[in-house]
DNA sequence: GAGTGGATTTCGCAT
DNA sequence: ATGCGAAGTCCACTC
């Protein structure tokens, strides 16, 4: 529909939010939110999408993100106000509520989009986990896990095993450049580890490189360091039989099972 | 534009991008990503929308967040392959692009998005620390703000200053319900700060409000608790004159400056 | 350009 | 429901 009376916009709006349909209106508005925080937006014209699952995007002509929004949740009323067409999307937990006012529509869709497809994604932390799990090697030669996800005090272990020379490992594993908190957070869990066991315990940070400066700190804490790509790490997963994967977990015991 | 042909959107998606305009696509897709990670989006109806600046949104019937995406500064390329549209987003830094196939679409819409309004967002970290600054009782009777943002060891203190009886104090604030991690933070504070001056040092976690078993956290790392509405910050500062920052700014020195 | 921390983060998983 | 951490996080800001 384009270019309707803010009535005529206002009828469709109210038949697609009913029907749980996807909305696309595109016009002249100014945005109110209250809840978490609270903004205003003053007039522009922008776009404005609501989903079957009751979500809310307001977009404006640049950048990714919405400048307004509501997650997934919402109940919403529509109501025509001093030749305003308001949208108004509320959420009950946590309560906060999203209000888009128009005074100009330029355009108005009403949508059902089939939408069985599968989404799949590779080289995530969770890829490069299982990739030194199925690839111990990766880590380093010797290196044999005995758990992952391992609960100690501070959180859960990435990765727990022993090196060739028998002393335990601990392995942090980081899908991008690995800052300092990240050196911080494995050295808790290497300290956690220590006053566990009556053995040297060694901690070792995964990940495609460190940011600057974080191999000093690094050394301060006696941890070592090594490189791994998760692109490549998700290359290995896919040649490397799901055959390694089922031994490893059918002949070791998963901790968190 | 409603049911064009395959050749008749990409005219009008090629007219779109070559003159920055915003442009909106409602069609059966599928979608390729490769560049930090990989991804693959099996096909189905979607929403393409490709913003002014060169951002790129993929969006299904469902859901805050876009399935496939890419950031503002792209370059895109169009072409027809084997009953195909192909609408290829690049990135050059990092290197990655993300590719959408539509072999139908139902929709396509060219806009030129008038928008200067601003946008203002109240009662965020900033407003918290804000209002601290301004009124201190906040915190603790009888604290003094000496700095903020000031550079310690691990990152930025958000407030420090020092109690009624001389004692350090050093603030650290969050927004929403403060985690483990938080108190950690705030420990690693109050450590470097010990470490730098001669007079015991308090650590004090401002937040609307703690998670589970946080306390034990505190009592252990021997830190305590304010509770503290954002909103209410946001409140006082409205309420708080301007001329009681401005006096703050003006007698004490900016650490940052 | 890289590093750091916040976000109305959202999202998913486990307790 | 709550808690916790990852994310192709994005984004703003400092160095």
């Amino acid at each position: 529909m384009e270019n309707p009376t803010l009535q005529e916009a206002e009828a469709t709006i109210r038949e697609a939010l009913a029907r749980r349909k996807c909305l696309i209106v595109v016009g002249n508005c100014w945005v109110e939110y209250h809840g978490r925080a609270s903004s205003k937006l003053e007039s522009g014209e922008r776009i404005l999408i609501v989903k079957e699952d009751g979500s809310l995007l307001v977009h404006r002509a640049k950048g990714y993100e919405p400048v307004n929004w509501q997650p997934p949740g919402c109940i919403f009323q529509t109501m025509i106000e001093n030749e305003t067409l308001i949208v108004k999307a509320i959420r009950r937990k946590p309560a906060e509520h999203v209000k888009v006012f128009f005074n100009k529509i330029y355009m108005v869709s009403a949508l059902s989009l089939k939408d069985t497809g599968t989404f799949s994604l590779y080289a995530s932390e969770e890829d490069m986990q299982k990739a030194i799990l199925a690839e111990p090697w990766l880590v380093e030669e010797g290196f044999k896990p005995i758990a992952y996800e391992k609960k100690v005090e501070p959180g859960f272990v990435d990765v727990y095993g022993v090196d060739s020379e028998g002393n335990f490992v601990v392995v942090e594993i980081k899908r991008k450049t690995a800052g300092r908190e990240a050196a911080f957070q494995l050295a808790r869990y290497v300290d956690a580890i220590k006053g566990m066991v009556n053995r040297p315990v060694r901690g070792i940070l995964v990940a495609p490189s460190i940011a600057k400066g974080v191999q000093r700190t690094l050394d301060a804490l006696n941890l070592s360091f090594k490189a791994l790509d998760p692109r490549r790490c998700a290359e290995i997963l896919k040649r490397s039989e799901t055959r390694k994967l089922a031994e490893f977990f059918g002949e070791q015991h998963d901790s968190r099972s």
